[in-house]
DNA sequence: CATCAGATCTGCT
DNA sequence: GCAGATCTGATGG
C-alpha cells in the first residue's frame, strides 16, 4: 500500500526529508509509458544559503541552480564534471534554496531497462543490480534523468515523469538508518564534517568506496 | 586495496 | 584558467 508524496511531504527541512525519503520509492515514467521504480537508500541534505557545500551558498543564484529556489517538491537536476547528472528534491520553506541529493537507489521495477540505460557494461560482463543506481551520477543514468527534467514538480498531477511513492507498510526503522559526513566536498570548512548524509544501514546498494567504512554503525 | 588521470560542462576569477 | 555535490579503468603495493 503506497501513496504518492505531495507537496506537504516535501515541505520540511533538508535533514528530515533526507531521512524521510529512505525507504520511499523513486518512480520514473518514460514517454513510452514504461516505469522505472527504485527504493531510495542513500541521501544527502543541503540545508540552505549558510551551507558552504551547497550550490546556493550565500544566496548564489545562477541559471544552473535556479530550480533550487522553486517550491518544495521541485526536481533540481544539475550537470557536473562534464559528464554526470545529479538529482535533488527541493524542500524547506517556499523560496528557500534547500534540497536533498539522491545518492543511491535499490532497483525494483524496470531493472533491465536501467541496465540498458547504463550502457552495456564492461568486459567483465553486465552491470550487477547493486551497481545500477549506486552513486548520484549512476542513478541518473539508470533512471534516465537529465537536465530536461530540471524544474519539474514531483508533487504535481498524476502521470508526471518523476514522482515519489511512500509506503506506509515498511517505513525504515529509525535504528536502521545511519548517518555520516557528506561525500565529495571540497574545502568547505566545518561543513565538511556535518553528518548530513543518510543511508539504510547495511544496504549493499549504498555508494562509497568500501561498504565497511561507509556502511558502519551509528544511528540517527 | 589505494591512488590517479581523464572524461570536458558550469560558474567564478 | 581552474575547481567542482562524479565515475571508470589502469597501475602499484
Amino acid at each position: 500500500m503506497t501513496r504518492r508524496a505531495t507537496r506537504r511531504f516535501f515541505s520540511t527541512d533538508a535533514a528530515s526529508l533526507a531521512r524521510g525519503l529512505l525507504g520511499a520509492a523513486l518512480v520514473r515514467t518514460l514517454d513510452s509509458g514504461e516505469v522505472l521504480r527504485a527504493t531510495i537508500v542513500e541521501t544527502e541534505a543541503y540545508v540552505g544559503v549558510r551551507d558552504r557545500a551547497s550550490h546556493a551558498f550565500g544566496g548564489r543564484r545562477t541559471p544552473r541552480n535556479e530550480s533550487m529556489y522553486a517550491r518544495p517538491g521541485t526536481l533540481y537536476v544539475y550537470f557536473t564534471y562534464g559528464m554526470h547528472h545529479c538529482a535533488n528534491i527541493v524542500c524547506g520553506a517556499p523560496g528557500e534554496p534547500v534540497a536533498v541529493l539522491l545518492r543511491a537507489l535499490e532497483p525494483i521495477d524496470g531493472i533491465e531497462l536501467m541496465r540498458s540505460n547504463r550502457g552495456s557494461g564492461s568486459a567483465r560482463g553486465p552491470i550487477p543490480d547493486r551497481m545500477l543506481c549506486r552513486g548520484p551520477g549512476n542513478l541518473c543514468r539508470a533512471m534516465a534523468i537529465d537536465r530536461s527534467l530540471d524544474g519539474i514538480d514531483l508533487g504535481g498531477g498524476a502521470g508526471s515523469a518523476v514522482s515519489v511513492e511512500i509506503s506506509r507498510r515498511s517505513p525504515i526503522e529509525r535504528a536502521s538508518i545511519a548517518r555520516g559526513p557528506r561525500i565529495g566536498l571540497g574545502d568547505v570548512g566545518s561543513w565538511k564534517d556535518r553528518p548530513l548524509r543518510f543511508w539504510v544501514r547495511g544496504s549493499p546498494f549504498v555508494s562509497g568506496r568500501t561498504s565497511r567504512v561507509t556502511n558502519g554503525p551509528r544511528s540517527v
